[in-house]
DNA sequence: ATATTTTGTTAGGCAGCCTTATTATATACG
DNA sequence: CGTATATAATAAGGCTGCCTAACAAAATAT
């Protein structure tokens, strides 16, 4: 079944800024821009008027709509200074729900969410790797499956993360290198039959970036994805880059030494033979001649032992390497570190920071001020999956399920 | 005067993509895409219509507009096919020009160029770097306005490229390594009080990049001017990506080793001292302790010059890591070499191509598959910043200046 | 009580797009 | 030569979505 030749349905590109050519198309921005707004805190519609630079009656006009569809709640007005009281206006967290899937070398998630991206029900189990595709998708549909059947509302969409690279075209995952399994399978049409909904595919490091921007102002920034591999999460004006192929982000397979080590992908050097987990675990395991897991040599590293200490600095200084040359290239606002590496970034974070301080072009010291943040949240790559989701249905690009009239 | 501690006058953000919130915006780019696609080619209204996705009544009276204005002319109409013949329009190449600066180590050139970026007249002299802010900026300032006073039509927006770093917001040039004369000039505010015109400041790397824009319909690719040094210009959903500071596209101080030389930008094997135009002649000099010039040594690489030929083979393997490494992390549609380096590309291309064609991540052969095409338009950097001045205009961020009526 | 301040709504208008119908201009062909 | 057909461009009327100005509502200040 994961093998299918070809894909039958229509495969919906996700994030797909459609261009604005007539007024309807600006009602969809403005709408969107609306909704992106409620969901950082409640705003009366005078407040949300000047943020947006939209006069306040088209701002009721349009508050009216999403009030009609039940997207929004308008509370009680609250005394906040003298004339009268603006009436708080908050995203209804119960008009629907989404699905996130995250289907990871070692974990497949399934995840209800509200329409604020908060955690409604999360089934959590293994992927099954090397079980073939049949199994890891029967897995995958099975948790998605019986958390669906936990929902209290009705499901709007699907957002599934994946390792890349991906055939966004087609819906297609394509040769993950650690994920074997999952080569050319098409996922998309496959859940999209299976379980009626729309989805949508993004990359693993994408989606938590997409996760991120819900927690940032920052417009142009990179998060890096520390697990096995390596991934990036490209954002240029609050949007996430993709590449021509779906497949931008690979900072994992950039080499660092043109002469080193080869890697399963043809490349040489590459970063995350020398910085993503695995590798800092082989590395501790040649020093020593055990087999512990990070955890454990991130212990012993607090604990004062030198070897483990190395062990993770060497893998910074690579990072701190890739943090120059990004900057160098991207100038970003901001680096993010999340996955599981990340909660160990106290152990990596002095030499990556050394690296970047000493060696970004020094001008105006941009690289001793780019802040790096370490995001801790628990399950990133779920939640960035349904963020693309909610994102579908905040721009309008999916009919809202029914709901019942009355149910606030 | 190149001193002053703060600019006074408003500064213009150059390529600023204005939000989208009401009716007439959708004007605004409808207009400009309008303009686009007339560049390339004239076009009749139907086909106009047909192109954007816009109903012919729509476009016969957006085209009203342009025709009133004068920006652009119809021919008679001549025969196609059957049925009644379509009236081509295209730009009026004589309604206005803009003035294009190049800024660079080496040249100081200033030109007219007509709406469709066609160059009217040239004037090309030396920066004279070395020779203090004062001297530097009187001699571009000079050939302006020798160059302006040729002009045979009304001259509506100036654009300049020069080297970064810069700050956009200031409209400030802050501190190009080779280039000392400028560091901290306020070149914006300078040029707009001494020609009395809207001034556009650009890298120069993002220069041929928006140059380069016209002649491909890559949405996402990468130009990289090799000179003394290198610089990408990084152009994402055909819009030229600055960074946060406007410092993308060093490519030049990416590291290639990261235990490499120490290059005066702070980082260590930065490409440039590898690959740049003045790298290979220095590499030369050393293996032949002569000190010839690039073009000397690629003309002795042509006629069989073993030791030539490894000078830009070295070169041309370190662009090529460089290029795996941005396919792996940017995914591009293509890479464009471009500058004074590019006019032996046929010396580095077949490492460059081998390196990529091995290394890039092999899924799908995307290295293989990725087109390298060559720039070897003369003047690039001086189109590129008159295309900045020109793009402003046809967003219609300039009032256009008056014209005589009559003269077609 | 009355003035003031702030929120939100109503009414009327403009811009820009769409659809449908009409006019203009050409070829094809009996 | 006249009519059918095809294509291009315009005209008329309508819808959407924004704006401004005026107004109604609800609170505080005095």
């Amino acid at each position: 079944m994961a093998m299918n030749p070809k894909p039958a349905l229509p495969v919906r590109k996700s994030e797909g800024s459609k261009p604005v050519q007539r007024p309807q198309d600006v009602r969809r921005v403005n709408r969107a821009s609306v909704l992106e707004l409620l969901r950082e805190r409640p705003c009366s519609r005078s407040e949300l008027a000047q943020m947006l630079g939209l006069s306040k009656p088209a701002l009721g006009d349009l508050i009216g709509d999403l009030l009609e569809q039940n997207l929004l709640l308008e509370d009680t007005p609250t005394p906040v200074q003298r004339g009268r009281y603006p009436a708080p206006l908050r995203i209804n967290p119960r008009r629907f729900c989404v699905l996130g899937l995250d289907l990871s070398v070692d974990n497949c998630e399934a995840g209800l969410y509200n329409p604020l991206g908060e955690p409604l029900e999360i089934l959590q189990t293994f992927s099954g790797v090397g079980q073939g595709a049949h199994e890891v998708y029967r897995r995958l549909l099975r948790a998605s499956r019986e958390v669906l059947s936990k929902a209290s509302m009705p499901v709007a969409a699907v957002g599934v993360a994946a390792p890349g690279p991906i055939n966004f075209e087609q819906g297609q995952i394509l040769a993950p290198p650690h994920f074997p399994d999952l080569h050319n399978m098409y996922l998309v049409e496959q859940l999209q039959r299976d379980l009626g909904l729309p989805v949508y595919l993004e990359h693993d490091s994408a989606a938590v970036a997409r996760q991120y921007l819900g927690s940032t102002p920052a417009e142009n920034f990179i998060y890096i994805l520390l697990h096995r591999g390596i991934g990036a999460g490209i954002v240029i004006g609050r949007q996430i880059y993709r590449g021509q192929h779906g497949f931008a982000g690979e900072l994992g397979h950039v080499s660092i030494d043109i002469d080193g080590e080869p890697c399963p992908c043809g490349n040489r050097g590459c970063l995350e033979n020398i910085a993503g987990t695995t590798a800092i675990e082989l590395r501790y395991g040649r020093l020593t001649r055990t087999g512990l897991e990070l955890s454990a040599i991130a212990a012993l590293a607090h604990s004062g032992d030198p070897v483990a200490q190395l062990a993770f600095e060497q893998a910074g200084r690579a990072l701190g390497w890739a943090a120059v040359n990004l900057v160098n290239l991207f100038d970003p606002e901001l680096l993010v570190l999340g996955g599981p590496g990340a909660a160990h970034a106290d152990l990596l974070i002095p030499s990556l920071r050394h690296h970047l301080n000493t060696r970004a072009y020094p001008y105006l010291g941009w690289g001793e001020h780019l802040p790096i943040e370490v995001d801790t949240l628990p399950k990133p790559v779920g939640i960035g999956a349904a963020e693309y989701a909610l994102g579908a249905v905040y721009r309008g690009e999916i009919p809202l399920p029914l709901w019942e009239r009355g149910s606030a």
